[in-house]
RNA sequence: GUGGGUGUAGCUCAGCUGGUAGAGCACUGCUUUGUGGCAGCAGUGGUCGCGGGUUCAAGUCCCGUCAUCCACCCCA
């Protein structure tokens, strides 16, 4: 939990410097609020709650827990049409999924979300772009790759190719060209029964697929607009320092709600694959007022990231916030060491007081030294009669007495 | 949703072809009754994930089930 506080404050932080505003939504929708939002595949990992009753006896579900931030968030947006516009909100909260764990992937993990709803501006696409690259930063990061394409764009792709009445399947497969490269995609292709043909073509417009022009040039005139839209954003988010950001025409994104720019961080051999992804989604809040509302964001896994955090040693060891252990040395001086740990805890210093058997210093010590705290107090006779207490840092066992009064800030980090 | 690995002491694990459970660390005590981290000695601790079955006998074999990990699929 030290290492997920962390983890999410240095997020929010970077959220809070944009100007997103906190929300919460309840960990549970109705179903019709998330069906037919997350395309075939997406949907079977939506937890179904089933109904109380005889509903739920037949197997019928009402409820949800939510898949996504995005989703809720629209709704609420559809819910709430007096929110001034455009409304820029966070969330850190959990969504679940109704997969096989492994390695970077659970079935309950937190997401940290950032969306701009209420405008439909390069600008904004940028900023989530620059948000995430500061986030990343912030966090310890430098090498990633955050990656940039355009769900037009990429409609333009497959249609030039010959295959726009299967633009999913073909997309699924592009995805995964960095994992299992040209032969592998088109492999697949070829056994979903795609034509010779049209694999060949989509190759020759996916010949440098990190070249924005050379695959305009490729697609052709129906590939002018998006590409423009994209040469607006990476200019966008160049202003603003967003680092490593790069045009990548094979990136395709799942989630069937995205409408516009779309992204996707990874960490370069982070092996869990991408921690953070996002896009523009124009036509969702739609879907639940009738009101157009267009929207853009970008989401962070929090559990990922803590992954590969754990894993490069980037997070603090296990550690207490408590400053100091406050010894018993015997039951008569009981009340003295209570009243010198409350004493610290009013001056604001965390402070713990022995809870076990007094006496046996040596194993008060060996606990205070085993939870991390670096200070212990020691309040025998001869202490209390001087009217100090012994002060011992347990890191370098140096040992001093001192006045009560000076104790606090003694012992404050 | 598909395939595979693992589940034995608080932790990490060992336990051969079935014969009634062990190590290291941790913990407790003593050496050291006002001071931890080192060392020595002694000790506590286990429904062997759970439920069935086979057998004179099951941690060990079989079936089921749950949990967990890995890959696929998909994605944060």
């Amino acid at each position: 939990m030290h290492a997920r506080l962390h983890v999410i404050g240095v997020i929010r932080e970077v959220f809070a410097r944009y100007g997103f505003e906190p929300l919460e939504t309840p960990a549970f929708e109705r179903v019709e609020t998330l069906t037919g939002k997350y395309g075939d595949e997406g949907e079977k990992l939506i937890f179904r709650i089933l109904e109380r009753g005889e509903g739920g006896q037949q197997g019928k579900a009402d409820l949800a827990l939510r898949y996504d931030l995005t989703v809720p968030l629209a709704r609420v947006i559809a819910q709430n049409a007096a929110l001034p516009m455009p409304f820029k909100r966070y969330q850190v909260q959990p969504v679940w999924r109704a997969d096989r764990p492994q390695k970077g992937r659970f079935r309950e993990f937190y997401q940290c979300d950032a969306d701009i709803v209420g405008i439909n501006s390069r600008v904004a696409d940028a900023e989530c772009l620059a948000v995430a690259s500061d986030a990343l930063r912030a966090l310890g990061f430098t090498g990633f790759e955050l990656k940039l394409n355009h769900r037009k764009l990429l409609s333009a792709i497959v249609a030039a190719a010959g295959a726009a009445d299967r633009e999913g399947e073909v997309l699924v497969a592009v995805d995964k060209l960095d994992k299992i490269g040209i032969e592998g995609v088109s492999n697949e292709l070829i056994a979903r029964g795609f034509d010779d043909a049209v694999v060949a073509r989509l190759w020759e417009i996916l010949a440098a697929p990190g070249d924005l022009a050379a695959v305009e040039a490729a697609v052709g005139e129906a590939a002018a607009a998006p590409a423009a839209e994209l040469r607006q954003v990476l200019a966008h988010a160049a202003a603003m320092g967003a680092q490593n950001v790069a045009f990548d025409a094979t990136l395709a994104r799942g989630l069937g709600y995205y409408t516009g720019p779309v992204f996707e961080a990874v960490i370069t051999d982070g092996g869990v694959g991408s921690v953070s992804g996002g896009g523009r989604y124009d036509g969702l809040v739609g879907m639940f007022s009738g009101r157009s509302v267009p929207a853009v964001g970008i989401s962070l896994g929090l559990e990922r990231l803590l992954v590969v955090m754990e894993e490069r040693g980037m997070l603090p060891g296990a550690v207490t916030r408590t400053r100091v252990l406050v010894t018993r040395f015997a039951h008569e001086l009981d009340g003295a060491s209570l009243e010198v740990a409350t004493a610290l805890r009013a001056a604001g210093v965390e402070a713990e007081c022995w809870l076990g058997e007094p006496g046996a210093l040596g194993k008060q010590f060996k606990y205070a030294a085993g939870r991390g705290i670096p200070f212990a107090v020691v309040l025998g006779p001869d202490e209390v009669a001087a009217g100090v207490v012994a002060l011992k840092d347990l890191r370098d066992s140096q040992q001093r007495a001192v006045p009560l009064a000076e104790l606090a800030a003694a012992v404050r980090g």
